[in-house]
DNA sequence: CCGTATCCAAATGGATACTG
DNA sequence: CAGTATCCATTTGGATACGG
């Protein structure tokens, strides 16, 4: 192979052995796949989940370290993430009242995944724009 | 920890150093992980991507072999990822036409990655159920 | 501080019909 | 077979205002 190639052919083989069946079930009217994409696969999830991986945060603290997120889609998504137990929240009665997210077990155990994922994004970042330069000139 | 993590906490905090920064940049207006979310994040990517990482094939193919796609978001999905340089297509001059769709080089690098997401779907998906369950009868 | 509620604009994506 | 084009319903998510 080539220098993009962080896995071996075989080990993408035997790794996609365990999913064929379920990225095309015509069979069936459920999908895990679907599922998990449908649930992480949102355009602030994966960023929340990240972040949380550095340990436990307050929602202030959050909506100010994810880039970009509005307090609404801030909300969302922790309960999203409350409802499919990764992220777990703790609610402390002070004055002002303070609720601390972190990751549960379930989370940790996703967290390596994506974070492959985001290190896989940072690495290739050049590659991606420059495909994207030469298939724009390929069209005129 | 527990029977979730496959990673160990320290494997996540040295893989996390790496994207950190990128998940909070207020300072500039790009991030590599928002810019691979918005790419392959959306519905269909991930499952077009693991279904070519069996190996090459043809539109109808796909169409057939990736449950509950249209025939438009088969197109939309594979010029975007064509675009970014992680699918190459090759149009062959028969009657009737037929154009072969299959991974390159750096969609071979983002398959091991989505794979381990999609096993982990797989591997999870009981846990999530649960945890659905459990958050639907705290709110009663 | 930590939300919830409402409103609304934009993006997403499915159905269908049509072309080379 | 492999698309493209059009139309339209649904979803997403940002802005804003308000409440515990």
């Amino acid at each position: 192979m080539d220098r993009h190639t962080e896995v071996t052919p075989s080990d993408i083989q035997e790794m996609n052995d365990g999913v064929d069946a379920w990225v095309a079930n015509d069979f069936s009217g459920t999908c895990p796949v679907r599922d998990v994409l449908d649930r992480v696969g949102d355009k602030w999830s994966v960023l929340v989940v990240l972040r949380l991986g550095r340990g436990p945060e307050r929602f202030r603290a959050l909506l100010r370290a994810v880039a970009g997120i509005s307090q609404r889609m801030l909300t969302v998504t922790l309960r999203g993430l409350e409802r499919d137990g990764l992220v777990h929240r703790e609610v402390f009665d002070t004055r002002p009242p303070s609720v601390e997210y972190s990751l549960t077990p379930l989370g940790h155990s996703l967290l390596g995944h994506i974070t492959g994922l985001a290190n896989w994004a940072v690495a290739h970042e050049a590659d991606i724009h420059q495909a994207q330069k030469t298939y724009a000139q390929k069209q005129g």
